[in-house]
Order: C-alpha cells, then structure tokens, then sequence
DNA sequence: ATCCCGAGGG
DNA sequence: CCCTCTGGAT
C-alpha cells in the first residue's frame, strides 16, 4: 500500500492522473438518470436518494407520463405517486417531497427549475447534493461538486481528502480539479465506483489508477 | 443521531 | 443475514 497523500501538490498530482485516467477509461461518462429536462431531472434525482439510478428509470418514463410538469405534480395526490415510486425506497417521503417540490415551483418560480443553489435547496427534498446535480447536468452551472456516496468513498480512498461529511468533502475537491472539470469528475468518480472501485469489494487488480492510489492493494 | 424504505448482491 | 445504492429532514 502506497502513502497517503500529505501535501496539496502530492493531492493535486493524484487528482490530475485521476481526472486523465478516468477520463481515457470512461469518454462517454456522463449523469444516468434518464430524463428530457430540467424539471424530470429534477424529479428523478429526488428519487435517486438511496437508490440505483437503474431503479429510478424504471419508475420514471410512468411519472413523466402521468405528471409531465410542475403544474400536473403540483395537483397530482399523493396516494398516485407513491404508487408510481414505491419500488426506489422512501416512497412516502419522496412522494410528499416531489408533489410539495412542484408546488413550489408554481408559487414562487413560474413552473420553472431555479438555477441558483439557495433556490434548489429550499425545494422540498433537494439538499446540497441534488442541487449540484441539477445546476451541473441541466444547466452546465458548475458552482459547487456534487458528493455522493461514491464520491466520498473514492476521494477517501485516493487520498484526496479524510474527511467524512460531504460538504467538508466538497470543499476539499474543489482546489484540486479545474472548476470546468466539476461535473465531469463527478460522473467519472461514480463510473469507475459502480464498475471498479466497488464499496465492498473492490477489484484493484482492474483498476486504472492502482499505481497512484494509497489505497490499491 | 436517527428515521425514511425497497431491492439486489454476497 | 448484512451491506449498499448518485440523501434529506428532523
């Protein structure tokens, strides 16, 4: 096992062969989750909270169907939509958050998406992570680096950061990555995470990064 | 810190 | 069985 990472030169250079490396493994990286706007993107990544984005496509061409926007979810009851969402888990909450998400884009954006993180935030069901995913993906805004489960596990493997919470997590990558790289990287993280670099069981011997990553056994 | 919650893998 | 999957609200 290689030495972690001490300096922010010895991170940066880690974190520019991970962004290349990655980037030649995976060129067509890109968000999963299916969807034609920002509004169905917005939908189906309050849905991804604790789920495989595979799931959320299962659920979501039934949802767009029956609610193609804000103003058909806003009126939409709740009994219907956790019919719809069942199977991605959390399905009461994520119904109630989706029909109060909508609501609020009638009342106070136009039936539109908001392209700031305070206005994202404040939706019903979006915390900082869904924020950045939609600013990224639907807008190309890079603000912030969206933090999910797998991009905790893999920037703590790498040495890139110790920290546990996602915003700490965040901080810590943005210095390290080209601002215009945000998003990609995000993409790429959780690529090679769902392929490769596994929670439980991850398979190093596969792995394009193994010579400059601490954790490659 | 805990709850919400279903499905699939090992 | 236990862990994990693009978390968020209390």
């Amino acid at each position: 096992m290689r030495r972690a990472p001490r300096t922010v030169a010895e991170k940066k250079r880690i974190a520019e062969v991970v962004l290349v490396a990655l980037q030649q493994e995976y060129p067509d990286a890109h968000c999963e989750l299916d969807h034609r706007n920002a509004f169905e993107l917005l939908c189906a990544t309050i849905l991804s909270a604790q789920c495989t984005d595979v799931r959320v496509n299962m659920v979501t061409p039934a949802l767009f169907a029956a609610y193609p926007d804000a103003a058909a979810l806003a009126n939409a009851k709740q009994e219907d939509v956790e019919e719809i969402v069942r199977t991605t888990g959390f399905f009461r909450s994520k119904a109630k958050n989706l029909i109060a998400m909508a609501g609020a884009l009638m009342d106070n954006h136009n039936g539109e998406v908001p392209r700031t993180i305070d206005e994202l935030v404040a939706l019903a069901g979006v915390g900082r992570k869904t924020a950045n995913v939609i600013l990224g993906n639907a807008f190309d805004i890079n603000e912030g680096i969206v933090v999910d489960t797998h991009v905790q596990r893999l920037s703590r493997r790498f040495g890139l950061t110790r920290e546990a919470d996602a915003v700490a997590i965040e901080r810590a990558l943005m210095p390290l990555f080209p601002r215009d790289k945000w998003a990609l990287l995000s993409h790429l993280l959780i690529w090679h995470g769902r392929r490769v670099c596994d929670a439980r069981k991850p398979r190093c011997g596969e792995c394009v990064v193994r010579d400059i990553c601490p954790s490659a056994e």
